[in-house]
DNA sequence: AGCACGCCGACT
DNA sequence: GTCGGCGTGCTC
């Protein structure tokens, strides 16, 4: 046996763009790709991630790594490829991109505790009483007679270090070096073991009845393999177990173990789904194309344009099984709203134990578990929202994209990443077969498609025949009132929900914008309520009496007064889902009514009960936003009304065309699932626009056609592509101006790159966010290598310029808000 | 990020 | 003259 190499190629969890080197550990324990490392790092210590090992020496002086953290990888070395393009792509360190793909609760690092003495107790409590007092976490310190590394943190940065410094030479205090941070470990549970001989007479018979009761019911509930009873099963058959149980293991009759279990995230047993007894024809065609491609084992992307309700799902399920069948795995990517509904449910359905679920709605220890599921190899198929693109397969052979135009594959914060684009780069980089579906596709894919570069299959009609819904657009300029402006409800609208309601069917209103109103606005200056922090207007929420930024969720009571001249008369203006459900009430005082929108969905639980009333036909309007359409497969709705189809339109973006097709079409693929036709309503004050048109007609090449022609013209993606930097900071003077610097910079640079623009520096459409000023500039141009050799350098410069600003860089924005 | 090193004002 | 404030720059 060779020994190991001696140097570690090591991604350190902080932000710095390279990789670091270290010296192999002292005690000669080896550290494997994929195992997380305790290493120092200018005088602490931060966990860090082996990428590799290697045998070259490098010519500066090296450390070695402290300590190792885990027994075994937590990722696949396969996977360090796919960190390193994104981390470079992306323009995000490689240390934090791994740090984020990571289940939270592992990032270890040194931090410090401080304790209290005797001497310092006394000291404080006798002599510094008024000290106490005023300081918070002196009084927090003398309470506990601890301080945590997290409050110690804070207070080392500041001032107080010095004070610390000082009490601590003079005994009051210590302070104390740990590892901290990871908070997360293997969750266990205690079992009964029944002894292998049967207990002598004497024995038995010296048993308590209660001893005797809980022997029988153990027995009762041996399982031939043997792996212990479950402490908490007996206790629930028998809740005075806990004392015999004791008296038993002590007689050796059994004996009590701790084993791992693993926290169970499917919360509520999702309905069964049978395999179907036949396919249609498109389906059969779909898989004809599908599994010979997933049998070569090599890359090849597929577009699954299927209208809605055409069975994409069943295609899904088929090629999972092909892709099993050959001993890899399954990456299945949704939007994070459609968890836990259709699609989960049907893979649970087919596959059961081998499905791992990776979505945000996990408690840490859940998401722990299920990862280390993944890395074990017990789970074969993961389905997750776009983070779960990071999950730790070791040979994933089909990565599939549900609904992959939808904006919630774009990651806007931190690691701001598209997940469709990386489960192509996966895929192409481990031999994966990609499978993108949807009704309505992003224009990049449908390109890509018919280019080539995608195959494109197609499901053109919904099972069983059912037709697509006739789609009626009502011109909300034609329709009178008495106050001159636009009613919410035309009368086509009205007297369809009338019908639909005496029939005893169910209808959808459909509005994508939440609360009860857009803004209050003073009847005396004319002004709207705008958030303090963000600069846009906030959005009445009656329900709850108060105010809300949709951008940072300020809230402040609703009976405020005008912030510009401090008049008492506000008056609502525009409307929202909330506003839509009152009107609908009052119309139809004995319907019932439901609303699914943020404000009515807390949480996952909240969001399933209210999707199970509309099953269960408790509800006859569902009003919503967006959130009601994603992956929901209602069979009872006939009529879906769209209050407002402009709404995406009038945005400072150049997606939303293809946001409003894609909104309306999904909308409109609501009705008509079950047995009975559907009908659609949209109301809109262009009934021309080509995306409404065309969403009307569901007559995707069409819209498709169009977008790209205007795309073309204005040279918007995919005629070329756009790397947004978004500089925010505290100091508004100061944001103007490293946008000014930096863009000039940029300009100066520009003989280099010749192929590519510089827009800008602007204000960014929110210009005020959370409280920080936000400037922005774009680059654009067809010429990858260009646009991010440009980035590098603006980088650069900023990083000379200080931190005062900060620049966070959006490649392939899709959202410039 | 956060720590070390280094360069200027108010104190023994 | 030192202590201690904060501004660059580096971290294997």
């Amino acid at each position: 046996m060779s020994a190991s190499p001696p140097y570690l190629e090591v991604a350190v969890a902080a932000p710095l763009p390279q990789t670091l080197t270290y010296a192999a550990l002292r005690d000669g324990r080896v550290a494997k790709p994929g195992q997380r490392v305790l290493v120092p790092l200018s005088g602490r210590l931060l966990t860090g991630y082996v990428l590799a090992l290697s045998e070259e020496k490098p010519e500066f002086r090296l450390k070695p790594i402290a300590d190792l953290l885990d027994d075994f990888p937590v990722f696949p070395e396969k996977l360090v490829p796919f960190f390193r393009w994104v981390a470079r792509y992306y323009h995000y360190p490689i240390g934090e991109v791994i740090r984020g793909a990571l289940p939270g609760g592992l990032t270890s690092q040194s931090g410090r505790r401080l304790k209290i003495t005797e001497a310092g107790l006394h000291y404080f409590q006798r002599e510094q009483p008024q000290l106490i007092q005023d300081t918070p976490w002196l009084a927090n310190l003398t309470a506990n007679k601890k301080l945590s590394a997290a409050t110690v943190r804070k207070l080392w940065r500041g001032k107080e270090r010095r004070l610390i410094e000082q009490w601590a030479e003079q005994g009051l205090l210590t302070v104390e070096q740990i590892i901290s941070g990871a908070s997360i470990g293997q969750k266990t549970e205690s079992c009964v073991l029944l002894a292998q001989e049967a207990a002598s007479p004497e024995t038995l018979a010296s048993l308590k009845p209660s001893e005797a009761k809980t022997l029988a019911l153990l027995e009762e509930m041996r399982t031939p393999a043997a792996q212990g009873i479950p402490r908490r099963e007996l206790t629930a058959l028998y809740r005075g177990a806990g004392k015999p149980l004791a008296a038993l293991a002590a007689k050796g009759l059994i004996s009590l173990v701790e084993r791992p279990v693993y926290r169970d995230p499917f919360g509520e047993t999702p309905p069964f789904f049978p395999r179907p007894a036949q396919l249609t024809v498109d389906q059969e065609n779909a898989l004809a194309q599908l599994n010979p491609a997933i049998r070569q084992k090599k890359y090849s992307a597929f577009l699954l344009h299927g209208v809605t309700g055409s069975g994409k799902t069943e295609v899904y399920l088929q090629a999972a099984e092909t892709t099993l069948a050959l001993g890899r795995s399954v990456l299945v990517l949704v939007p994070e709203i459609a968890l836990a509904t259709q699609l989960e449910a049907h893979f649970l359905s087919r596959f059961g134990e081998t499905v791992a679920l990776l979505h945000s709605g996990l408690a840490r220890g859940e998401r722990f578990d299920q990862w280390q599921r993944v890395v074990s190899g017990e789970a074969r198929i993961v389905i997750g929202a776009r983070s779960a693109i990071f999950a730790p397969l070791g040979d994933p052979g089909l990565i599939i994209v549900d609904e992959e135009h939808d904006g919630a594959y774009k990651q806007e914060d931190s690691l701001r990443y598209q997940g469709r684009d990386l489960a192509l780069l996966r895929g192409s980089q481990g031999g994966a077969t990609v499978l993108l579906g949807s009704a309505t596709p992003s224009l990049i894919s449908y390109q890509h498609a018919l280019s080539g570069k995608y195959t494109l299959l197609t499901l053109p009609a919904r099972i069983e025949n059912r037709p697509l819904p006739q789609v009626e657009l009502v011109d909300l300029q034609a329709v009178n009132t008495v106050s001159g402006r636009p009613p919410l409800f035309s009368p086509q609208l009205k007297q369809a929900l009338r019908a639909t309601l005496s029939r005893g069917e169910q209808s959808l209103v459909f509005l994508n914008r939440r609360g009860f109103a857009g803004c209050m606005l003073c009847s005396d200056c004319g002004q709207a309520v705008q958030c303090p922090h963000c600069r846009i207007t906030l959005t009445l929420h009656k329900g709850r009496g108060e105010l809300v930024c949709h951008y940072c969720g300020f809230a402040t009571n609703s009976r405020t007064v005008c912030t510009n001249c401090r008049s008492l008369n506000l008056a609502p203006i525009g409307f929202g889902t909330e506003r839509i459900e009152e009107e609908l009430t009052g119309m139809f005082p004995k319907a019932r009514i439901a609303r699914l929108d943020h404000d009515t969905t807390r949480n996952r639980q909240d969001f399933l009960r209210i999707l199970r009333a509309v099953h269960e036909r408790e509800v006859d309007i569902l009003v919503g936003t967006q959130m009601i359409t994603k992956g929901h497969h209602f069979p009872h709705v006939t009529l879906v009304g769209i209050v407002w189809a402009d709404a995406g339109l009038g945005m400072p973006d150049y997606k939303g065309g293809e946001r409003t097709f894609q909104l309306l079409a999904q909308v409109t693929g609501r009705a008509g699932r079950g047995e009975q036709p559907g009908k659609v309503i949209v109301q809109t004050h262009q009934p021309t626009h080509y995306s409404i048109a065309a969403a009307r007609d569901h007559d995707y090449p069409r819209f498709f056609a169009k977008e790209m022609g205007l795309r073309k013209a204005l040279g918007y993606p995919p005629f070329s592509r756009l790397i947004n930097l978004v500089l925010d900071g505290e100091q508004e003077e100061g944001v103007q101006s490293r946008a000014s610097l930096l863009a000039a910079k940029g300009k100066s640079l520009l003989p280099r790159y010749r192929r590519t623009a510089i827009l800008g520096p602007a204000p960014a459409p929110l210009a005020r966010l959370r409280g920080r000023f936000r400037w922005q500039i774009l680059l654009k141009g067809p010429d990858l290598e260009e646009l991010h050799g440009l980035c590098l350098e603006l980088e650069q410069e900023q990083s000379r310029l200080g931190a005062a600003v900060n620049l966070s860089v959006d490649v392939d924005p899709e959202n410039m808000l």
